[in-house]
DNA sequence: GATATATTTAGAATGTTGGCTAAATATCTT
DNA sequence: AAGATATTTAGCCAACATTCTAAATATATC
C-alpha cells in the first residue's frame, strides 16, 4: 500500500464519491458509472487509480466488474474520516 | 474549510511532511524550507496551499513567519490518520 | 537611509491529470 | 459465429501542479 497513491487516489472528489458509494455495499462498473456524468473510459480511469491505491477490487461477474472497498484498518479510518468530513447520504445522495 | 482543498493539499508529500513537522511544534517558514531540497518561492507556494486548506496558519515575527498546525477536530483526526499511515521520527526525522 | 535577511509575488517551463473519442477485449445471447 | 452489452486500453488535448529564476516586499541592523 503505497501512501503516496492512496492520497493522490484520495485528492480526486469523484473518487471520493466512488468510495463513498461503496461503502453501502458492492457496485458494477456500470452502476457507478451510471451516477456521474462521466463517460465510461475517464471512470475506468479512477478505477485504476483506486485500484493502484489498493482502496478498491475488481471481480468480473459475467460480463461486469463489480468493485468492493478493500476494507484494511487504514482504509476503515479512511471511511471514518471521510465520514467526518462529509457525511453519506441516505436516497439518490450527491452533492459535491 | 473546503474538503477538496484539503485533500488536495494532502496529495503532496512535501506537504504532508510540512505537516508532521509542525506536530512537534511551530517552526519558521526558513526552519521547514532548511530540511527539504526546495527553493523559497516553491515552499511559499505549499504554505499556501496548506493555508488555503486552513490546515495551518502563519504569524510573521519579525522577519520571519512562523507557521503552526491549525488543530481543529478535523485535523486532529488528520493527524491520527497521517500518523497510522506514517508515524513521525524523533531526531532528524526524514523519510516520507 | 543603505544593506542584509526572510519571505512572498510574478511569470515561465515542464510534467501530470482528467476528460474525451475510437478501438480493443470479454462475456452473453441468439 | 454474429451481434449486443460491459468494460478497458490507447492516444489526444486542455487544464492544473510543481518547480524554477528574478523581482518585490517587509523587517532588522548599521
Amino acid at each position: 500500500m503505497a501512501i503516496d497513491e492512496v492520497f493522490k487516489a484520495l485528492a480526486d472528489p469523484t473518487r471520493r464519491r466512488i468510495l463513498r458509494m461503496l461503502q453501502s455495499g458492492d457496485l458494477s462498473a456500470g452502476e457507478i458509472a451510471q451516477e456521474f456524468g462521466i463517460r465510461g473510459p475517464s471512470m475506468s480511469h479512477h478505477f485504476n487509480v483506486l485500484k493502484h491505491a489498493d482502496l478498491i477490487e475488481g471481480k468480473r461477474d459475467g460480463q461486469q466488474i463489480v468493485y468492493s472497498l478493500n476494507t484494511t484498518v487504514v482504509q476503515d479510518m479512511l471511511a471514518m474520516f471521510m465520514d467526518v468530513m462529509q457525511p453519506k447520504k441516505e436516497p439518490t445522495g450527491e452533492s459535491q
